[in-house]
DNA sequence: CAGCTCAAGTTGTACGTATAACGTCCTCGG
DNA sequence: CCGAGGACGTTATACGTACAACTTGAGCTG
């Protein structure tokens, strides 16, 4: 702040090359064509080159009354699969000349003025995960476009919303260890209150219900390593006979499960079957490696920018959901005959 | 964009209550003791509500001549330590009123216009991660104000430096196995030219070389699980006498080297002892958890960012570097007597 | 009651850009 | 030889804010 000399503007470039600053703002945004000579354009250049001008941002979004900058909220960036979703959305935002800034995560805002509660006319649009959506409505404006990510099509007004088939990927998983014999499950599930995992429990119970002689019992923990063991531990010391597979609902409540099972002196894949959600690099680090379900968050950030982008542009965003795969590895098997 | 209706300025503001735009904005600037009675304070408060009015941040970053930002360059958020390092220099940063953006991974933006090469006005300050250097002087210009992050304090000319004390964790990790006995080391390494990398191996050969009867022998390899495996099977196929132990510059290699040793039929820690660095989620999900550097990337993140706006108030960045800690956990144990 | 002070505002302007609207000159057809 | 139009610019203005400088009236003092 304390700098003495300040940037260049693009009067001084127009100084510099004996023009007007219109017409430096013409070269340089590129609508010269037929209003400003070869020669002189170049000169432009040349001079924008030499002082090292850049654009003062600020300026420019005031002007065009826009920022190119997208806001992506979502629960926490040291999720890998939170990180992957930003990639793909800040790069589809780069083609197109925008820019994404993420929303600090809440539990280290602490009493401060939120920064992006008073950036909104510096936001074009807001694309938000389902499992924030709770601190949504005070970051974004009541006027802002937004575009939703895993959440309920039906329950979220007007919004566009952009969703992985969560559904199929829980459909793929329980048809994998029915086919295999499993009959007796125990859903190792989030506690967390969002659609994506309403979904996986909802699916869970619809497919196993439709065979016969089944069972399906369920175990809360939070998304930790630690707290998955305990929850796991715990529930597989439970009434006999116990369970054959742990569906989780994500991959690192999988290693907890793994964990229990170490503790337990069950092997898996042969005493005690384990699976999955998300395949991150987790999945393939631990040993036996992980059955589970791939999500491209990449992709998933990438529709989600393009839909915005799409209502920016007052168009209709793409429908359907994204494709999931079931990656079949080593910590699923038929259960040992009892 | 094809929004009817604009948004409230501070104009519309002072209409519905009666004042003028500039009480408005002392108001709500909050610099009206004295100024400004309260009732009409008040009155004002009111209309900004009751329009549901937000300032307009290019107008005022614009005004100001400042944006409150500062710009994060990391090579990949994916990987965990980066992603932590952003959450605690957000968190710093909101606590300042300040934002943080981070620089899209380079490989994603293709041949369109780079966002934040014409950000510069937007933007008060960079935070580098030195992994990042290459791109750094395109995206900063010589003016703005720079932290390097684990970067060479003699080479960053100016530049204030934030540094973990890689030095001490390696030294710690060397004299842990060399306690144990250890003499035969392989040195898995990154791949990758930075000085945090160097800054292991120079220790590492340093430390060793003061023993008796040592050896270490280095394979170079990606950051990826597949590139760790393959390096570290290849390293410990060669010439006999085996390596005891082997040293990664990352969790991530670790896991490389645990798959290697499974191959190779080599039990983790009885034939072989490893260890890694940073201190992953990785490294407790693994079994047996490894013997790893604890780095708190998160306060390097709040490090930086504390520095970064000393350096804005044009004080002088407090200096030192910030421990780290050995976490001795079930990688290493004392060789296999020969 | 003249003159001063102070509260309580208002008027005016600048930040740097993009673009609409307005000159010029030059060329060229008729 | 005149007028039309293109090529090549320039001048002026607005975006919304923050703040310096000015105004106005009331209260107080001597």
């Amino acid at each position: 702040m304390a700098r003495g000399s300040t940037r260049p503007t693009s009067r001084d470039v127009a100084r510099a090359a004996g023009v007007s600053q219109a017409a430096v703002s013409l070269v340089l945004g590129d609508k010269w064509r037929g209003r400003v000579s070869e020669a002189t354009a170049a000169r432009v250049r040349q001079a924008a080159q030499d002082l090292g001008y850049r654009p003062n941002l600020a300026a420019r979004n005031l002007r065009l009354g826009q920022a190119r900058t997208a806001l992506l909220v979502v629960p926490a960036l040291t999720n890998e699969f939170f990180a992957a979703v930003y990639e793909g959305a800040a790069r589809i935002a780069a083609k197109h000349g925008f820019g994404v800034v993420l929303y600090p995560s809440p539990e280290g805002i602490g009493p401060a003025p939120d920064p992006f509660a008073s950036a909104r006319a510096a936001l074009d649009g807001v694309i938000a995960s389902s499992m924030a959506s709770e601190a949504l409505t005070e970051i974004r404006g009541d006027d802002l476009p937004l575009v939703m990510l895993d959440s309920d099509p039906a329950g979220s007004l007007g919004a566009a919303t952009v969703n992985l088939d969560i559904t199929d990927g829980m459909r793929q998983i329980t048809e994998h260890l029915l086919a295999l014999g499993h009959r007796r499950f125990l859903h190792l599930a989030a506690d967390i209150d969002s659609w994506t995992f309403h979904v996986r429990a909802r699916e869970l119970a619809a497919r196993v219900g439709q065979a016969a002689d089944t069972e399906v019992r369920t175990a809360k923990a939070p998304i930790t390593i630690e707290g998955a063991l305990a929850a796991a531990e715990h529930a597989l010391r439970g009434p006999d006979p116990r369970p054959t597979a742990v569906v989780c609902d994500d991959d690192k409540l999988a290693v907890g499960a793994y964990k229990a099972a170490r503790r337990l002196g069950l092997r898996i894949p042969e005493d005690l079957s384990v699976t999955g959600f998300d395949d991150l690099a987790l999945a393939t680090a631990i040993e036996p490696e992980l059955t589970t379900v791939r999500l491209d968050a990449e992709l998933f950030g990438e529709r989600g920018m393009t839909a915005l982008l799409a209502v920016l542009e007052g168009e209709t965003p793409p429908e359907g959901n994204i494709p999931v795969e079931l990656v079949v590895r080593g910590s699923t098997a038929p259960p040992r005959p009892s």
